[in-house]
DNA sequence: TTTCATGTAACTTATGATGTTATTTAATAT
DNA sequence: ATATTAAATAACATCATAAGTTACATGAAA
């Protein structure tokens, strides 16, 4: 079944904007990943419109952050991408009035509202900066400077 | 994003199959399921090579439940479709050894799998005859017969 | 006023699930 | 025996939809 890597691309691409000191263009972007600055364009219109992210036209422009890293959750950017369900499992509906179908889209449905509760919670405590730098170079990683 | 309702269906089928007394052909679960008995006969592969169903070629042939619905849970029945992952959500894998690409990967492994943990452990708890006859005709939502 | 870059509509392609046809195998009824 | 029924399976066709592409408009800076 069909994946969508949109969330783990566009987080890889928030990052990596925070590193540089001007705005990334829709092409730069679509050839880190492997793609099209067009989907590229579409993909973060979503981030832009929910104010993660800033696009300026023209000479010089391009893509930037619109905020910190420690400001931007999982959450944040999973829900601006705009994808209604998380989960492949879907529910049946050739016999909406039968209590069986009624029965087990109830059982499946609570299930996957509990896991999706879950996820989105997860979600909503990783922000972006703990990301940055692969962890490796992350404060509480480290062994050498900023002394003790 | 397409959405797999084989669970779904297959359940709804297994539990009407409970109250027949004869083999259902894949011709009758397809019309059930506006469907096609080749489609029928391939998702129940599935479950007659885990044990679940049996089927038998031939005059009066068909699928018959090889066990009781209190032997079989949700989560049986959704390994028994082999469907990889219950997510929409994938990881990219353009810079497989850019640290930013690896703790971004990493961050959203974690979640989907304890979220998927969760729903398969949510999925173990419930068997097939708790849903039988929609939750209203069993026995503790009762308040007629059986004498008491 | 030329160049660069986003915004957006319209269209094409790719992928994978589902649907279909055709043929083989096997079990029962006549 | 043999006709009928139904699963098993391979091969192919269709469909849905995400992703990719082309084309053109808008707007900002050199």
């Amino acid at each position: 079944m069909r994946k969508d890597s949109r969330l783990s691309r566009m987080l890889h691409v928030l990052i990596h904007m925070n590193q540089l000191d001007a705005p990334a263009t829709s092409e730069k972007i679509a050839s880190m990943l492997n793609t099209n600055p067009v989907v590229v364009r579409r993909t973060m219109a979503g981030l832009r419109d929910k104010g993660y992210v800033t696009s300026v036209k023209g000479h010089g422009g391009g893509w930037s952050l619109a905020m910190a890293l420690s400001d931007i959750t999982l959450l944040d950017i999973h829900n601006a991408l705009g994808e209604s369900s998380v989960f492949t499992i879907g529910l049946s509906d050739e016999h909406t009035s039968c209590p069986i179908e009624i029965a087990v889209n109830q059982a499946i449905s609570d299930v996957l509202i509990e896991a999706e509760a879950l996820l989105l919670e997860r979600f909503r405590e990783v922000t972006l900066d703990v990301l940055a730098a692969g962890f490796a170079d992350y404060p509480l990683n480290q062994q050498a400077s900023s002394g003790e």
